[in-house]
Parts: C-alpha cells; structure tokens; sequence
DNA sequence: ACCTGAACACCGTTCAAGT
DNA sequence: ACCTGAACACCGTTCAAGT
C-alpha cells in the first residue's frame, strides 16, 4: 500500500505540483480513505519528502550504472538529456524536484533538504562526465560548470512544458551543445 | 482597489506561486472580504492573467528602453540577467511565468496564452541583442539561442530558489558566459 | 458600482472508534 | 497494524441582499 501510494503520488506531483497533491484523491485513486493515508504517510510533507528521496535514489542507481558503462561525456550527457525530455513526453511531466523548487516556500523543510540532495547528486554526477573530457580543468571550474548544466536542463523543461511545445527542449539543448556548454 | 489587488496578487504569486494565492488572504491583506474579490476579478484564473499580461507589459517597456539606449550586447544582456537576479534577492522570488510554468496543469487556459506571451516577448527581445554580435547568423539560429539563453536564465534562477542560494544563480550565468551562450 | 454574509463542495489534519 | 467517519479550519465560487 505505501509504494501503491508513493507510485501514484509521483505521477501527480510531477504532472500537477506539491501544492495540487491531494489526500482525498490519492485515498480514492488507491481505494482507501484519506485519514488512512496519514497512517501510511503522517503529513503531505512526510510523503513529499519520501517521493524525493526515492526520486534521488533511484537517479542516482540510473546514473551511476551509466558512468559504469561507459566514459565518453557525449555519450553520458545524451543519456542525461534524455531523462528530462522523456518527463515531458510522459504527458508533459516535470523533474519531481524541478516542479517543488518552484513551490519551495510552501514545503516543509524535510522536502526542502531533499531538493537540495537530489541537485547535489546530479550536479556531482555531471561534473564526474566533465572529468571525462580532455581539457585541464580544476575541480571547481567542473562543479560551477555541472550547476550551470543542471539549471540549463531543468530551465528547458520548464520553459518547454510552460509552452507545452517540446521542440523548445530539443532547440535549447542543441543550442547549449552548439555554444559548448554541454559535451 | 484594483490596481491595489494586483500588487498584492503579484507578490505573492512571485514568491508562493499561483496554486497558493488565496482570495481570503488576499482580501484580508487590502481590508475587503474575499466575495468582494471576486468584483474586481471574476475568478481566480482573470486574476492571474491580468497578473501576467501587466508583468508582460512592464518587462516589455523596460527591455525596449534598454534597447533605445545601447547596442552593446553584453551591456544588454547584463541588465536582463539582472532582473531575474533581483527577484532572487526580492525575498527568493521567481519570474512571475517562470513558477506559473511550474503549475501549468492547474492554470486555466487565459493563463497559459499569457505565458506563452511573456516567453515570446523575451525570446524576440533575445534576439534582437543576439543581433548586435558582428557574427553571421540566421534569425533562425538566433531564435533558437534566444530561447536557450532564456530557458537557461529561468533555470538558474528555479534552481537557485530550490536550493535558497544566489550562488547558484551566479555560478550559473558565469558558466553561460564562459561557454559563450550568453553575449 | 462596490461590498457583504451565508452557503456549497473542496482541502490537510486530528482523533476516537473500529477490525 | 490498518482503516474509518466525523469534526476542525481552510479553499474558490456563487448568490441574494445591502449601500
């Protein structure tokens, strides 16, 4: 019952948002009552914050099975990229992290920390693939530059869902290629 | 009392998003009952579009000021970069389309056109300064920057929210630049 | 024209009560 | 352990009633 929950939590967050999750609907989509979810979940934050962290873990096992496979940097970013936009193509989905920074004042701070990890995981992970390229560059030169990777993938999206239009994904990403920001 | 409304309105939409804006507290805030709202605005979608369109306007206005006054494009793309970074120290605001994007299934559809407004307006005005550069492009490919220059900034600005640190939004920018996205 | 109280069906949360 | 109905203070919206 609680991965049935989490399972259909997920959906709705990353299609409507933290503050459009709903106990009532949630009970009702998994044929329970909405007191009954708090037994499973004592509050929204509680459940949010456990969305966020099997969110982060279960990226982080994707990810790091890629950099296992292989060390070409293009190759790893394509895979990255494809994360983002196939959110998009699953009825114009969001990053679960990406939709709550955008509510962050309404989260309570458990769901606030995990935001935080889950962009630390991804921003690391990026700055591993730069390791991988051949210029010589140093430690904090990678990590400023896997941060402004990251905001760029999680603002296409954004942009990309707001005009519901995919095509302004796919255009920005070439466009971050073209100017060499992305391997 | 309208025009007070919407100044209310926006603050709190910029900092708690659209799914947060309640006609009671809104109404407490300007000293009327939230029924009275409704006179000013019919339902709460109206509002948000008068919210947006006016947000539209004003950004318009301003950029075409700063484009009467220089053609150095990254003097330019200097002060673009800084409206989005005073929103971020304006108590960790977003751009009022960048977290309605964010909510997009929960907007009414007046909403959405509002948005795809805002972006358009940008992303031309992008390009326009994209054009100052002595390089030879197509207006194609300075669209296709443009939106990824845009998409890139309102990223950076999501993220830095997220994690509640300007850093973010700096290192950011500063990475655009070196990669040369950005003019 | 502008405002209001009351009602409606919603929301997250709590709690005593059931199995 | 897991579920439930009922209550609480919230929400946007509607409407008849006031000035």
């Amino acid at each position: 019952m609680r991965e049935t929950l989490m399972a259909a939590a997920r959906l709705t967050v990353q299609a409507h948002g933290y503050n459009a999750l709903s106990f009532r609907e949630l009970a009702q989509e998994v044929g329970i009552k909405s007191a009954s979810v708090h037994h499973h979940f004592p509050t929204k934050g509680a459940l949010a914050a456990a969305l966020a962290r099997r969110y982060t873990e279960d990226g982080v096992a994707y990810l790091s099975d890629l950099l296992a496979r292989s060390s070409n940097p293009t190759w790893c970013m394509d895979r990255y990229v494809e994360i983002f936009r196939s959110a998009l193509t699953n009825d114009n989905r969001m990053c679960l992290c990406g939709i709550m920074s955008a509510e962050l004042d309404d989260l309570p701070p458990e769901v606030r920390s995990e935001i935080d990890a889950f962009t630390a995981t991804n921003v690391e992970w990026i700055a591993k693939v730069l390791e991988f390229s051949k210029s010589k560059t140093s430690a904090q030169e990678r990590l400023d530059r896997a941060i402004a990777i990251f905001s760029a993938i999680e603002g296409a999206q954004l942009v990309a869902r707001g005009g519901q239009d995919i095509s302004i994904f796919d255009r920005s990403v070439q466009a971050y290629r073209r100017a060499g920001l992305i391997p």
